[in-house]
DNA sequence: TTAAATTGACCACAACTGTTGTCAGGTTAA
DNA sequence: TTAACCTGACAACAGTTGTGGTCAATTTAA
């Protein structure tokens, strides 16, 4: 029976304590070591948990790599819809997005490096081509007015191109600019990526 | 003595057709499994060498790694060199660069990933900050006239993104455009990489 | 022919991987 | 207290890794 109560909480509610901090350590791992630092026994020394209690949660060393990677991905959706959904004139909801975008991941870089790095990085993302950046992009950049499907395509895969390469670089610190400078430049290139040539 | 002959060649020759031979399978793994296929042993394999020779050659995996991208890297800049050293007009410069780097890149897939992922995905490569690909923005895009030297270093990191964006997604064939559109676009993402807001 | 140099096939080591299994103890409801 | 359950620490498996070494066979210059 799993409602039945132990040391103050009941199974399930342990249960998801603990898949929770494995996704934890996973995020910490694949956040700061990259997709090769994420095995199964590093991760659960990370999170001071057993094998026993990784199987219990995931199938697989994948499942955790997939359950970190959208765990991230729907937080930065989120902040993103919230930042959008206050303001309604173009240029500022490009703002505020690109706003919600960079404080999230300057506020905890590691999640920046799942979101950006990750899905190229691992094979249990790039395979399945889990990538939400480019949903991301037609959120922000709400349809592209000029061009056919095939032109808007590239416009958007480069616009999410030059946006992630920009803020990786601001991480790892090859970019040295204000924030206010970051932020400006990315509302420029996202209000940009739709001209006329 | 290295000059003494063996077999038909030198000892010196011998040793530089099999380290020829070692960053070849270096090339092949990591264009086609990742980083994470390029192991010793896999590469000796893929070589039909043993591991004495991989040390013979080099010193460690990474020194591997890092001759393997820095060989493509010549050539790539080589292509570029050639190519621009034909034209003096701006634009037909811009045209004929682009069409040398996709051409190398489509030629032989292997190269482009090498170049575009490689720096990401290896460590060997990422912690070095062995990135060519910021001079050779430099090199295409000449110097950019507008903005300040941070402006500028943020508008050329933002190109070599949506170039290698689109470069990789026309890869793995997730962006299915003609050449010649490819071709198109990535001159005009060059040629608009530097205007005014 | 003899002695030296080169080669290739292995083997050894310790460390790591994913995954499953066992087993002694602690905690709780009955 | 007893019996059911939960927990944590391990062991075992077969595989891979980087890196080094050994040893017999071959090839050549002397």
């Amino acid at each position: 029976m799993a409602g039945r109560s132990w040391a103050g909480t009941t199974l399930d509610d342990r249960k998801a304590a603990r898949r929770g901090q494995l996704v934890d350590a996973g995020l910490d791992l694949l956040g700061t070591q990259g997709s090769a630092g994420v095995s199964v026994r590093a991760v659960c020394r990370h999170a001071k948990l057993t094998e026993r209690y990784f199987y219990e949660s995931f199938a697989d060393r994948e499942e955790l790599v997939v359950a970190v990677y959208e765990h991230i991905g729907e937080q930065a959706r989120q902040a993103l819809v919230d930042a959008v959904s206050d303001t309604a004139e173009p240029a500022e909801r490009a703002k505020a997005a690109v706003r919600a975008f960079v404080e999230l991941m300057l506020d905890d870089p590691r999640k920046g490096r799942v979101l950006l790095l990750a899905p190229i990085t691992d094979p249990a993302l790039t395979t399945r081509g889990i990538a939400l950046l480019p949903s991301f992009a037609e959120l922000v950049s709400g349809q592209l007015s000029h061009g056919d499907a095939a032109e808007r395509q590239m416009t958007s895969i480069g616009l999410v191109g030059a946006l992630s390469n920009v803020f990786i670089a601001y991480l790892d610190g090859s970019l040295k600019v204000s924030r206010e400078r970051l932020i400006d430049h990315c509302v420029r290139l996202v209000l940009g990526a739709d001209r006329q040539p």
